[in-house]
DNA sequence: CGGCACTTTGATCGTGGTCAATAAGTGTGG
DNA sequence: CCACACTTATTGACCACGATCAAAGTGCCG
């Protein structure tokens, strides 16, 4: 339906990215063993591949595109054709929906080992973009169904996977529905701490892949509004910024009890 | 965890309807036949069983209580133990979560044919409860998960509702998100009309299986701010009301355009 | 017909949106 | 390495939508 990047390649360290639709050329490098092997899904407990054997993973690889891409990269839009499915293997992600009047919202975030883009309708509900340069793997949808009937073990992680992000989701709601805009940036911040924490991540100082207004489209509230709750919040000490795109949660209690709406209406 | 229903059984048309947990006592009869079939979901393409055939119809019938509920009624609270999945064959349930200080909200409706509770995690993250007189198919976990192994259509068919359930909790977290009072209100009226409509029912008048309350809990609003906007979508001459649990679209163009967002909001 | 639950409508208040100006952080070229 | 340009964030002043508090109205049951 529409063009997923723009016309010329993003370049970061001197090293070429590809652009989404530029991978559509790239030869499929076949299972070639270890090398083609999905690293982001096989090595963490969070990601699609994490069930399957060495011989599945190999199977699985030779069935996968592995590409590089540029912060702030469409992977498909709205509306597109449904015709792959897309592992973050390293980075950030947004999916994004707008409406006809342009309002745009995102409906959440995704990290290392994520799945975007599953869906049994024939065209993408959503759309979605890097935050970060992010590593992507990105299979065929038919070659997937395929997969599944090899790997029945895959179609049961595919429905762990789904099951978790519609709890997310409902989680989302009920953010949206029911919590002052303090309260949702307390709790943007810890399920953002707690994501990079299941993936491993060490020490008190988190990632923050997003700008105010990425916040904002999520959490359902303008940029200033974000901004001020973050300043409440580091005016109270609760939580320390690091530059532009990393923070440190100094009183996660509080945090958590403000996140989870103790404080009383 | 919580006893889902108190003492006294609810009785309706002078006929008693077993509270959820007196359910437990019941004799599970066993597949006697087209009599035990899960009529509620094997006739209808929304539902679980949809893809099964008869034999398979069967198998599944005799793994599943059928119970009648009164209005009002809990099947499950947050926390509980997820020991069991539920499929509404007949009436409205809606699914619910409190937050620490009592503040509750709705993460979404549920109409004949969908599910409820299926989950990988132990326990529920959110409640149901029943709005009108329904009637619950509901399978113990274990067994589901032997009949995933009989008949693969089945997990199949679990994803799949899975995923359309994603779908609609991603349109309500952009309903939450980015859509004004009115659009809300006009965007829940469709949404039930349509699913309606997707269930058979003929003819422009609709149930409404909800109180302005419960309607406020699942929009994010208070109780008044959605009878203020009825009032106002009904002055407009878009909609009609019929007593209090039916309704009728008069201008279905005019709302789909407020509740997509077309008013520039 | 009476009682009750639900709904409608009104008046006032507060959270968060909007518009606007300043400050901090980041990247680039001299 | 510093200066400049640009992006992103912060803070302020004011306003509007929806929340809150309160009272009257309507439909539904016994």
């Amino acid at each position: 339906m529409s063009r997923a990047v723009g016309r010329g390649a993003a370049v970061i360290e001197g090293r070429p990215l590809h652009p989404f639709d530029a991978a559509r050329g790239l030869p499929r490098r076949p299972g070639t063993g270890a090398a083609s092997r999905c690293q982001g899904c096989g090595a963490r407990s969070v990601g699609l591949c994490a069930p399957l054997g060495p011989a599945a993973l190999d199977d699985m690889a030779a069935e996968t595109e592995r590409v590089a891409v540029a912060p702030r990269t469409p992977l498909f839009h709205q509306g597109d054709d449904a015709s792959h499915v897309y592992t973050l293997a390293e980075g950030a992600a947004r999916l994004t929906r707008v409406l006809p009047d342009g309002r745009q919202a995102a409906i959440g975030f995704r990290l290392a080992g994520d799945i975007m883009g599953f869906t049994p309708a024939t065209e993408h509900a959503f759309g979605a973009e890097t935050l970060t340069r992010a590593t992507i793997c990105r299979v065929d949808r038919r070659r997937l169904d395929a997969m599944f009937r090899r790997h029945p073990v895959l179609e049961r992680r595919f429905l762990e996977l789904c099951a978790g992000e519609l709890a997310a989701t409902q989680d989302h709601v009920l953010a949206l529905g029911r919590l002052t805009a303090q309260e949702r940036v307390a709790h943007f911040l810890l399920s953002l701490a707690e994501a990079q924490e299941r993936r491993g991540r060490r020490g008190p100082v988190f990632d923050l892949p997003a700008t105010r207004t990425d916040i904002a489209e999520l959490l359902g509230l303008t940029l200033e509004t974000v901004s001020r709750a973050v300043s409440a919040l580091r005016k109270r000490g609760w939580i320390k910024l690091h530059g532009l795109s990393a923070f440190e949660i100094t009183e996660r209690p509080s945090l958590a009890a403000l996140a989870a709406g103790e404080g009383g209406a």
